[in-house]
RNA sequence: GUGGGUGUAGCUCAAGUGGUUAGAGUGUCGGGUUGUGGCCCCGAAGGUUGAGGGUUCAAGUCCCUCCACUCACCCCA
């Protein structure tokens, strides 16, 4: 009989691997805690109503990415593809900006597209998000992405490049849109059939395309950035201004451009040399107007997502030290022996210790062999010989050592030589 | 969705131009004198060679189809 695998693009995290998502998990906890944000946790499916608005009728995502289905009856339901829509349904379902005038909010998940999969690319992947509500401050916007870099350099990511760009407000950007489209138009003949395509739906995509052609065309187009209204040009110098009292380096990309609609003003990414294609392991920006798309106050907010799987794939985080080894391994001889192993090893381990054994009634060799093979600092042999003795041999598996253990009291002396240990 | 690459034991890989019972390392299990791990030695289990079809006296090897994995385009975390 065929078993049954995995579906394509959906991954299993094995143990050995999984330690690693929990090291990484805790020390974001840890920091984003520093910085007052507190944990929400989303459904993973919502409304499809919910991602054609808030990311965009037009953008891939929504087009052709996303997985969609019928609930019975007939409302349209979606696999969230990314977590900042769910973050903003819940915050305007819930008031939350009625409690605080600010509110920061993170949140850990899988997200669902499906594209085809490929290094760094999957069809369910876990995100870390950061959302901040409720401020417009330049300063906010540097708090949060230097939040997302001090966590980077705390799971050891210390050669990340981080990039920044603005893409301006509706003050601005349509005027732009309108400047460039009228420049790109004139030259038309030279893109590639995608960005003649998106000259009609969404001609400020053309600066993120990657043909040779298309780069060179707008390696000499005029900029957002120097089209910027003057507050979008105060809120990106203060941005900047801002980074620079930290030690977080960054450089400004003015073709960078992010493929989800609600993003105005800041705009950041953080890639790394060392994912092939799929660089980029953080990504986020400002997005004002989101919350008002959604029918609710006016709030602005900034976020970002961290791509889990890329971010695990090149922090260096060493296998031993997020695996603990066991404490103590019993090797029972004998159906007395292991009913006796039975009592003391979940003994043990109630108490707080971590114990092995096993009811294989393998022989003694294998046994040790096994405390070996699984690291274990001692092991308690109990045979037949030592059950009539009321004794056990407690063998330092460093120094080959072994010392008479009183049965009776076995807990408590066991535990009191782990401790010291 | 479009290309390229790759599919042999749990894992990493061998098997000159088709030619006996498809091998090795590693891992698993057992053994190397009575009940003592590591190093070393011996043994065992473990394969429908991704699946199906074709060519041939003969296919892991050549051809076709499908599937899976993988890298890249696209897009993004």
């Amino acid at each position: 009989m065929k078993i049954i695998t995995a579906v394509r693009g959906f991954k299993d995290i094995l143990p050995g691997e999984s330690e690693k998502w929990q090291y990484v998990e805790g020390k974001a906890r840890e920091i984003f805690g520093n910085f007052g944000f507190r944990e929400i946790v989303l459904p993973i499916l919502e409304k499809t109503e919910l991602f054609k608005r808030s990311i965009g009728e037009t953008t891939d995502i929504v087009e052709k990415e996303m997985y969609t289905f019928t609930d019975r009856g007939d409302e349209s339901l979606t696999m969230r593809p990314e977590a900042t829509a769910s973050v903003m349904r819940a915050y305007l379902e819930h008031s939350l900006y009625a409690s605080e005038s600010v509110v920061k909010l993170y949140t850990i998940g899988p997200m669902f597209r499906r594209e085809r999969p490929q290094k760094g690319r999957f069809r369910q992947f876990n995100q870390l998000n950061a959302e901040l509500l409720g401020s417009k401050d330049p300063r906010v916007d540097a708090e949060v992405i230097l939040m997302l870099i001090h966590f980077l350099r705390g799971v050891g990511v210390s050669d990340a490049q981080l990039e920044i760009n603005s893409l301006g407000c509706p003050a601005c950007r349509p005027a732009f849109r309108d400047v460039i489209h009228a420049y790109l138009a004139g030259k038309s003949d030279g893109l590639c059939e995608d960005c003649q395509r998106r000259l009609s739906t969404n001609p400020l995509r053309v600066f993120d395309c990657k043909v040779e052609g298309c780069k060179e065309i707008v390696s000499t187009a005029p900029l957002l950035i120097e089209f910027l209204c003057g507050e979008c040009r105060d809120h990106f110098g203060e941005v900047q201004a801002g980074l620079r009292q930290f030690d977080t380096p960054f450089t400004v990309n003015a073709r960078m451009v992010r493929g989800l609609d609600y993003y105005t003003k800041t705009a950041f990414e953080v890639t790394t040399g060392a994912l092939g294609a799929q660089n980029a392991i953080a990504g986020g920006g400002r997005y004002d107007r989101l919350v008002e798309d959604l029918g609710g106050p006016e709030s602005p907010g900034i976020g970002f997502a961290v791509g889990l799987e890329r971010l695990i794939a090149v922090a260096p985080i060493p296998d031993e030290g997020v695996v603990g080894k066991p404490d103590l391994f019993i090797a029972a001889l004998g159906k007395e022996a292991q009913d006796f192993a039975f009592v003391l090893c979940n003994r043990l381990r109630m108490a707080g210790a971590r114990i092995e054994t096993d009811y294989a009634a393998r022989s003694l060799k294998s046994q040790m062999k096994r405390s070996d093979k699984l690291g274990c600092r001692f092991t308690l042999i109990l045979g037949e010989r030592e059950l009539q003795e009321k004794k056990a041999l407690l063998r330092d598996m460093k120094g080959s050592a072994q010392q008479p253990i009183g049965l009776d009291d076995a807990e408590t002396t066991i535990l009191s030589i782990l401790s010291k240990n």
